[in-house]
DNA sequence: CGGTAATTTCGGTATAGACCGAAAAGAGAG
DNA sequence: CTCTCTTTTCGGTCTATACCGAAATTACCG
């Protein structure tokens, strides 16, 4: 597969980036590429065109697809696994978000339930502080779960709807404070 | 300083989660510290504490205090410099996502503006997909932007209420689509 | 202006983890 | 069953970067 130089762009730049993501490189420009290509392709030529060792095509491949991002295509007639990627950008977003709560935020949140009993009366302070960051996630978590059951088209619309909002608009919104639950519950009724 | 092992817990899983998160380990360390400590401390004792060599704690104090989560603090009669970080969780968590998006969401969106212009008509297909990718992200720096003027506390609050939602409720909030915003401006007149 | 306490700079080392390539394992086809 | 094509496993390097310690710099005191 030829890449033209804007392909090429696109695709080190996310690989740049999957570093900072918890994705390592490779895997980065993998999906990249199968996101800039037409048909699903193979593994071998994904290793020739990212020049990616064979196993690392196939090691990285294993690990995508466990994420789900990435899923295997058969071509009739052809003994090889073929791969494709999400085509849409939010549900491979939300692909990410979901995995990285599940590994890093959900362990952090019960090590800091843990923790909070552990510290009990004895060390106040810190049980305090660690009972702040707690309740701090649980707030977080709990905005996100709400977010779960709702499918990617409409939690786009959504986004888009709030995005337009004008800043007054959407300040107001906020002082609404304790109020806000009540008023968007009277709102879709 | 001496730490209890529930505040050696504490540090060791926050400095873990440090490296996933854009942080190095040391660094992570040394907030967990400071948001430990109940009063500033010198860049000494958290070397003392953790056991990191004085100069990686001055290099990593220097960077935590570009993200704005460190701050010095002088005590009268005292020639060294104290250290504290923010209390608010939830502050903490906005100055991370600021500096994130900054660092590396924006110069994306950038990169995928120019190459939906390089890709043109020529290469539509690869446009088409950036293009895609663009419009995502716009949406959700859309959102982001909305939250930026809105002060901490406003925000939590908000989140909370959206957090203890009826799942039903945020999915018929979610299925007025296009509607919402006019909805939610109805709202707050 | 020394002198000392405190901080920062900087070159070198250690380490984690990504990536490679050879070899093993697996999967059809004849 | 064996031969070939394809994928996976695994031990070894290679690389980025975190971290260290010595030396330089800065800040402040008497």
């Amino acid at each position: 597969m030829e890449l033209t130089p804007v392909m090429e762009k696109f695709i080190v730049r996310w690989g740049e980036m999957g570093g900072t993501w918890g994705i390592n490189r490779a895997s980065a420009q993998i999906v990249a590429l199968l996101y800039l290509s037409e048909k699903p392709i193979t593994a071998e030529e994904i290793s020739e065109t990212l020049s990616i060792a064979r196993s690392t095509v196939s090691t990285d491949l294993r690990e995508l697809q466990n994420w789900g991002v990435v899923k295997v295509v058969h071509v009739l007639g052809d003994r090889r696994d073929h791969f494709e990627t999400l085509v849409d950008p939010a549900e491979f977003f939300r692909v990410i978000v979901r995995e990285r709560k599940r590994r890093e935020i959900d362990p952090l949140v019960q090590a800091l339930r843990e923790g909070v009993v552990e510290a009990g009366g004895r060390e106040a302070f810190v049980r305090d502080r660690m009972r702040d960051m707690l309740e701090f996630f649980e707030i977080l978590t709990g905005v996100y779960d709400r977010t779960e059951d709702i499918p990617t088209s409409l939690l786009l619309k959504m986004a888009k709807q709030m995005g337009q909002l004008p800043l007054k608009t959407a300040l107001k919104i906020a002082q609404l404070g304790d109020g806000l639950g009540e008023s968007l519950k009277r709102l879709v009724k």
